[in-house]
DNA sequence: CGTTTTAATGCAACCGATTTAATTCCCAAT
DNA sequence: ATTGGGAATTAAATCGGTTGCATTAAAACG
């Protein structure tokens, strides 16, 4: 390989016998060069096929051109389309999308210690993360502005977010199945008390007590599940709570991936959906669209493009008013639920 | 906000009452520095909470201490695991993970032109996409090592990559079908001549054809449909190709994404599957499994990780040479295939 | 005890851009 | 003719690390 070295600013500043700051400029689009001078330099630009080296630019700027997004196990679809609305609108821009994943609290602490720094990144989008109490005032004192996708603290009213009303999420399921005369009603979701801090099956479960409440339903401890966000942990416990004397006849899932779960353990059961049992799911993610499952929609594309679209105005405008804007949800309702039928 | 300016590595020399370059070492675990003073510098780190600067680090080293991933469509599946498969291991390494999502011929060809070159990347993952003949000497060219994953061309062998063999994987789920009896069986894939020159598909129906030529049955265009690889689309061709007159008994789907395309319109035209229809898919991602979709296994998540150990190889040992690794395809039989019934 | 090694540290150049302050040049105004 | 002003450009400092070379201090050796 005859790697000729990579051109430099200098080597374009000598060919078109100008200095490198005059080329800097010519580049940068300053309207300190003369219109004829900027010409030349961009033809040898072109001729030396001259990019500048962008550690340096970043090294001299200041601004690091890029963008961190931390996300937690990006592979749940969920997460995945939340990430793809973000970097549909970032690709468009020259700002560098830099993934950190988090599967465990110790990734967590570090990224959350060492990311919002400005070598390393202008902004930080953190997706379905909340922070904890102690983590709170640390990324209020980051040095680069912060968006939040996707958690539902009150209080948080220093970062820009994006949200959905999860309580009300799970008190729409809940009503629609009681208002299909529903009483013996399940719930299955993640674990409340975790190490990431996830609070979105929490917030829909508060939604489920909710609506219990309200129809004068009491809630009761054998039909509340909760485990991995897993279909297969879904599975389990759906199984162990429909095997009990009274069986629910109507479980709200706090997700998608869930529901499939328990809709996999009704049929091992023997039980027909929706004629036994009502199911619905949440997040209206594709499986719940190939299965058909009853479900409360989410915008999780467009809750990616709004906060990089927050992040982005905050990047320009640093004075900017954390904004928290609620993306709207709604229920879908296909072939997994139906009226309670007799007692 | 007070922000006190961000410490440098002067600030902590200073403190130290050593010189910057003491604290690099000391930073960088060099055999150089004492143990005493090592010390007594890590403790004015924590104590200034000091982290040193990517930027001017990277400008220094002139290495990028990033590696680039280019995807096409990341939010499908198959790309989405086998990503996070790099990610895994990627983040267990001081290397920055940048994605490039190409949705558009016009993106893929910025990445592939400025991409590869020292400063933004240290080296270059390439997922699912195959570099056409005018790319190849250009990439062949670039400063920084490039993996490919999932990219067929037997002629590439200038560069590590990790395939699968998807000519065998198609004549297996092929030949499948056939020693269940089946004769009229058909493909539906991919548009084979696409502006990503996406080849799996292709060479999973060139499979198909070798399976049909072996068993002595002839192909038939009707039998054959080419679409987006989308599920609705998937399905519009499957409904088109039942709909015919002596329609096919099996189904052979490029992708487990466009089998449930497939499943769904057999279910709308009141086809039983697997008595009427045997529909076998490729991939095994969550969907084949929840639906119960026979299908050709491919290790997703592993193509991933090996990609970037065959990176890192790449980076630690530059007379590295070019490997390439086929990883297995295994048949997995579920329950949407089953033996032909009468003619 | 003087000399040679060796270990530890300091000094200064460098990476490749940006940017401020200084300089040159040209033209208009006095 | 002199000077003031503005435009275009250059020179040099800077960003914050790393690293080869010089230097010093301490240990080992004869």
């Amino acid at each position: 390989m005859i790697s000729k070295k990579t051109a430099t600013i200098r080597d374009v500043a000598h060919k078109a016998g100008v200095s490198p700051g005059t080329v800097s400029r010519a580049i940068n689009k300053s309207p300190l060069v003369s219109e004829e001078t900027r010409r030349r330099i961009m033809d040898v630009v072109r001729e030396l096929d001259y990019v500048p080296n962008i550690a340096a630019r970043r090294l001299s700027t200041g601004k690091a051109l890029a963008v961190v997004v931390i996300v937690p196990f990006f592979t749940r679809p969920s997460v995945s389309e939340r990430l793809n609305g973000a970097l549909s609108l970032l690709s468009q821009t020259q700002y560098d999308l830099i993934i950190h994943n988090i599967e465990s609290p110790e990734q967590r602490a570090i990224c959350f210690d060492t990311i919002p720094r400005r070598d390393q990144a202008d902004g930080v989008l953190i997706i379905s993360i909340s922070p904890t109490d102690d983590e709170v005032p640390k990324l209020a004192q980051a040095e680069v502005p912060i968006v939040l996708i996707d958690t539902s603290q009150p209080e948080l009213t220093m970062f820009p977010r994006v949200t959905v009303d999860d309580v009300a999420g799970g008190r729409m399921a809940t009503e629609y199945l009681i208002q299909l005369g529903h009483t013996r009603i399940g719930f299955i979701g993640d674990v409340m008390e975790n190490p990431f801090n996830f609070r979105a099956s929490r917030d829909r479960y508060t939604g489920y007590l909710e609506a219990l409440g309200q129809a004068g339903i009491a809630a009761r401890q054998e039909y509340h599940g909760e485990g991995e966000h897993d279909r297969c942990e879904a599975r389990r416990l759906a199984r162990e709570m429909l095997a009990r004397p009274e069986r629910p006849t109507a479980v709200f899932a706090s997700s998608d991936t869930q529901a499939v779960g328990v809709l996999e353990a009704a049929r091992e059961m023997g039980l027909c959906v929706p004629e036994d049992l009502s199911v619905i799911g949440y997040d209206d993610i594709e499986v719940a669209d190939i299965l058909g499952v009853t479900t409360v929609r989410q915008l999780l594309f467009a809750s990616g493009q709004r906060g990089v679209e927050l992040l982005l105005e905050a990047l320009e405008n640093p004075e900017f008013e954390p904004v928290h804007e609620v993306l709207p949800t709604e229920l879908v309702v296909r072939g997994t639920t139906g009226p309670a039928l007799g007692i």
